[in-house]
DNA sequence: TCTTAATCTGAATAGTGTTCAGATTATCGG
DNA sequence: CCGATAATCTGAACACTATTCAGATTAAGA
C-alpha cells in the first residue's frame, strides 16, 4: 500500500542470475534517490529495490552503507570534475580575456553544479562521504586546473603577483563558500556572479 | 550488552512524573549526540532515553524529528552569535588596529567553534536544519555585527570603498568556505590564519 | 561434465520514527 | 480542601531501517 508494489526480482533489465554491473548500478539508483530525497533519508533497501536485488546482494560490493556513500562520492566528484575539463576545453586562447573568462566559468561550473543538485553536492561535500576524495586523482587533477587557471591570469596581468600566492586558497574558499550558503537559502543565487567580480577586483591588488 | 543500560525512568534527575523542561532538555541532550555521533546517526530515542523519558514524549514538543533538529539549530546559532558578541566586546577602541583585529577575530570565532565541534557545524550548515534561521533575529544581528566590522574597517583606511561594497559577500563567502573546506579535511587547519591575511590583503585593492 | 567459486536470496535480529489509547499528575474553580 | 479538567508522559504497536548468515543459484575453469 504505502510502497509502490516492488518488481519481481526477474524484471528490471536482469537477464539472469547474476547482473553483470551490481556495483555501478547501485551507485547509480542511490545517486538518483539522494538526488530526490537528500543525503540523510537514502535508503540502502531502497537502492537495492530500485535495482531489483535483494537488499543482502549489497554487502558483496560494499562492506557497509557508509562504503556505498563514499562510492557514490567518488563517482560525483569525477562528474564534477569532468564537466569543469570540458567547460574550460571550450575557452582556449592565451589572451587576458580568455584567462577570466575560464577563471569564471570555473567557479561558475562549481556553482552551478552545486544549484542544480544541492543535494548531491551535500552528499559530496557535506560531511557524509569518508575524505578519501581527498588523496583521489580527480582532486588533484582539479586543484591543478584551479592552478593552472591562475597562472594563466597572473601571466596576462589580469592579478598581481602577491595575490597569486594566495589564489587557490582565496578563490576556492570564496567559490565553495557562496555556492553553500547561497544552496542553503543564506544568499541569494544572483549572489555568486557578484562574488565572481568580487575576487577578480581583489585579486588586482597592488598592496604589500 | 552493546548499550550502556538505561537508568530506570525514576532517575537521571526527574523529581516527578513531569519533567519540568523537557524541550530544552531534549535539545540539550540532542546535541551532546550529534557532537559525538554525526548529524546523521542522530537518534530520537537515544535522546529520549538519556533525558529519562519514553520516545513519544517527544512529541508534545516537536512534530517530528525534524522540527528537533530545528530547534537545535536555533540554540546552537545562537551560541555563535553569542560568542562572536563575547569575543568582539573584548577589543574596543576606533583605532584602524582595534578595527582589525576586531575583523580577525569574528571570523576566528567563525572558524573555531567549526573546528571545535565540526558535527555542531554540519549540522547547522550543512542542510539538515530547515533554514528557518534565514530569518531568526539571530542571525540578523549576526550580518549586523560583520557590517559594523567592515564599517570600522572602512573609516579607519584599512580597505578601499569600492572593495567595502563586496566587503559582506567575500567575507562571508570566504571564511564560511575555508571553515567547511578545512573541517572537511581538504585543507589544512594552518590556512584560516592566512585566509584572514588573503582577505586583508584583498581588501585593501584600489582598483576600479 | 563436474567441481569450485562467485553471486544472490530469505529469514532473522536489533534499532529507527511515528501514532494512539490510556495512565499519571499538575492546575484551577468551587 | 476537593474534584474536574487539562497537560504530560507511558506502552504497545506499525512500518521501516542496517546488518548478518546459512543456503540457493549460477558462472567459470579443469
Amino acid at each position: 500500500m504505502s510502497l509502490p508494489t516492488v518488481q519481481l526480482p526477474q524484471r528490471m533489465g536482469r537477464k539472469s542470475y547474476h547482473h553483470g554491473d551490481l556495483r555501478a548500478a547501485l551507485i547509480e539508483a542511490a545517486i538518483e534517490l539522494v538526488r530526490k530525497n537528500g543525503p540523510d533519508h537514502l535508503s540502502l533497501r531502497a537502492a537495492a529495490d530500485q535495482v531489483g536485488v535483494s537488499p543482502s546482494a549489497v554487502y558483496h560490493y560494499f562492506p557497509d552503507k557508509d562504503s556505498l556513500i563514499d562510492g557514490m562520492g567518488e563517482k560525483l566528484f569525477s562528474d564534477l570534475a569532468a564537466m569543469q575539463r570540458e567547460a574550460l576545453s571550450q575557452i582556449p586562447g592565451k589572451s587576458a580575456r580568455a584567462a577570466k573568462l575560464r577563471f569564471r566559468e570555473l567557479g561558475r561550473t562549481y556553482f552551478l553544479w552545486a544549484k542544480r543538485e544541492p543535494n548531491l553536492f551535500r552528499l559530496v561535500f557535506g560531511g557524509f562521504c569518508k575524505v578519501e576524495i581527498q588523496d583521489s586523482h580527480e582532486r588533484k587533477e582539479s586543484f591543478v586546473t584551479l592552478t593552472n587557471c591562475l597562472d594563466d591570469l597572473l601571466a596576462t596581468g589580469v592579478i598581481s603577483p602577491n595575490m597569486r600566492n594566495h589564489g587557490e586558497l582565496l578563490t576556492w574558499s570564496a567559490v565553495h563558500g557562496a555556492s553553500y550558503l547561497i544552496i542553503e537559502g543564506l544568499l541569494p543565487p544572483e549572489a555568486f556572479e557578484q562574488l565572481l567580480d568580487a575576487i577578480e577586483l581583489a585579486m588586482k591588488s597592488q598592496a604589500s
